[in-house]
DNA sequence: CCAAAAGTGTTGGAACTACACCCATGA
DNA sequence: TCATGGGTGTAGTTCCAACACTTTTGG
């Protein structure tokens, strides 16, 4: 079936930056391109544009598509827009617009299955990434950098986001590392207490963490109504 | 002539939100349509993307075609990308996504004139705004969030744009007028003085305004290179 | 008993807020 | 001489950065 249209149309697609916490260190999710062009070199996952979707819509049926992280995976988790990126030229077919997103899942928990146009999905730390197709080198240095924004010098008003990188019940530590990997600076343990205790409601659970062969950790949760199921 | 694609393509546009400070008040450059959808009714300015032109280009073309705001006008000025708005259905005509650009032009200065598809094109105050085509009031509305988010509570990387709205040569008492309209907060005067130049390299003209029947002002420029031409 | 991570307060400096009066000009 | 906006300093407070030792558990 063919589309016709009075004047040129170039094509939308979308790409979504998954961002996770591995091991300490941050991790983005890529697939292994399975198609032309570009095939067999990794890119963020994403593609076309349905004409009665959404973009968020779209990319997250990509990400379902593609990487096997599915809609209900990303329930309660932020999804933000970090842009459009059209430069004539960045995809050898057509000219093609893409939106890009970002989102961050819970460390430690994610796992990524290939399938449709994907040979392979896998976690990649963010400071040890291979070629990737497109301009997507580009747009995940811009995902990057809106993380880094969510948490820069000031908060801003969608800093409860990097929760997203914790479980549900997390320890103080945990969350001293997610700000650490986000900002890739050290932070002092007892200002960082005190500091998050300032700027967040946490919930301790009168819990403690057990089977580390060390002392047990307060478990704590954020508070409020800011946090949905992760 | 008309073109066929393989499966069916969005059409996609840009706008942009033209601000500027005038009287000491925050105004948008809006246009009235020409033309269907919408016709007769105020939206910001801009039209479909050229195939073989980037999305800032395009934002641009536009915006010396329908408003008479020329690339020469806006050299040196800054243009952000605000984002992609492609909700289903917010173009009655077909899929249409559009990608919102924002910038700073100085206060009293810029003319518009309407062209092409614009029937006409004025300022408005931000706070006294007709009811707009599309889904442009919510395209507004964060255009005017980026805005702020500029000069909110921490600087921005970005935050020197703002010194777009200033003339060239500037008194301090402009600068605050600037600030205080943008975060639409009152500012201390010796306060503001301490901030802005302890933020800002200043370069000092030794000259001052004359005219005003009240004690001349001193001129600044904002120094290094961080200003190109306004 | 040893290794490993958890937990805990105080102090000095920097940055921000609040606040009131005199000055230079044009009409 | 008056109306108008231009120009100036200090003191109190708040927030942030630097800093070292004790506790609890598992092996």
């Amino acid at each position: 079936m063919a589309y016709t249209y009075d004047y040129p149309h170039p094509a939308v697609t979308t790409d979504t930056a998954v961002f996770s916490i591995i091991e300490g260190r941050l991790h983005v999710a890529l697939i292994e391109r399975g198609a032309p062009p570009f095939k067999g070199c990794w890119a963020l996952p994403g593609g076309f544009v349905g004409m009665e979707e959404d973009l968020a819509e779209g990319a997250r049926r990509e990400l379902a598509e593609e990487a096997g992280v599915t809609p209900d995976q990303l329930s309660g988790l932020p999804f933000f827009q970090i842009g459009a990126f059209g430069a004539p030229g960045r995809d050898p077919r057509e000219r093609v617009i893409t939106v890009a997103f970002l989102t961050l899942v819970p460390m430690d928990r994610v796992t990524l299955v290939a399938s449709t146009d994907a040979a392979r999905a896998e976690w990649f730390a963010y400071d040890d990434l291979p070629a990737l197709a497109f301009d997507h080198a580009d747009i995940l240095a811009q995902a990057r950098a809106a993380l880094s924004r969510l948490v820069s010098t000031d908060l801003s008003a969608d800093a409860d986001a990097v929760f997203s990188f914790l479980p549900e019940e997390f320890t103080l530590s945990q969350a001293q590392t997610v700000f650490e990997t986000i900002t890739g600076a050290a932070l002092e343990k007892r200002n960082f207490r005190k500091w998050i205790k300032a700027h967040w409601e946490l919930e301790d659970l009168q819990k403690k963490t057990s089977g580390g062969r060390h002392r047990p950790a307060a478990l704590f949760r954020l508070g409020g109504a800011r946090r949905q199921a992760g």
